[in-house]
DNA sequence: ATTATTTATCGTAATATTGCGTTAGATATG
DNA sequence: CATATCTAACGCAATATTACGATAAATAAT
């Protein structure tokens, strides 16, 4: 045991929980926050801003683009991050129709 | 090796990495969305709702305590869960902050 | 008082995540 | 060509998560 039951839910709570869990560590919050405010994205300069090795940032990036809300383009040796703005916008879509789904009755306990 | 570096992060990204953990997987989110939506938010009722056992239930719910987002209160030998309304919105607000941080400029890759 | 119902907790097994050193492959630079 | 730089991937160890059955503790019903 200890599988998660993923295919016991519905495709949307399932695509929600893929961007939460995105979201999941604050190395990888961190890692947005710089792709969202900086126009540099090259892997090497993430790295020297966090603190972990290059490795570790590596593969945080990997499952932030294995979750679609970045992309990359190889320029020479280096390799640039940034976050794909349309998955992005999704993202914040589908979380906000969660929270916008609460009905307004108060105090049921 | 393996334990987290949350403490190398600053408090507004793990403050946001605990939300997302809460949402970060399905069948949580699938309680959030019976809470938000319904009145009657009985444990038991959760349980008969979805596909897992009771006790998977139980800490599915104990998670999303720890979190913040919903809250619970003793009814005779049952509990009523529901969505903590602050928190929830506090989280809302901080999940928005993040997405909407992101800058115009298109195309650095 | 006994029994049934409800939920949290414990113990355990299976999987997944986190983190790093090391290596491999690719492009630069001398 | 040889060497340096950069990044992904591999392998490993430490933790964390997911899931469930079984049990315990508390209240309700008979």
């Amino acid at each position: 045991m200890g599988a998660t039951k993923s295919l016991e839910f519905s495709m949307d709570e399932n695509r929600l929980a893929k961007y939460a869990k995105a979201l999941a560590h604050p190395a990888r919050i961190a890692i947005l926050k710089l792709l969202a405010s900086k126009q540099t994205c090259i892997c090497g300069d993430l790295v020297e801003e966090l603190p972990l090795s290059q490795s570790t940032v590596s593969q945080h990036l990997k499952e932030l683009k294995e979750a679609g809300l970045i992309k990359s383009t190889i320029d020479g040796v280096k390799v640039c991050y940034c976050i794909d703005e349309q998955e992005w916008k999704l993202a914040q879509i589908w979380i906000n129709q969660l929270f916008d789904s609460k009905n307004n009755c108060n105090e049921c306990c």
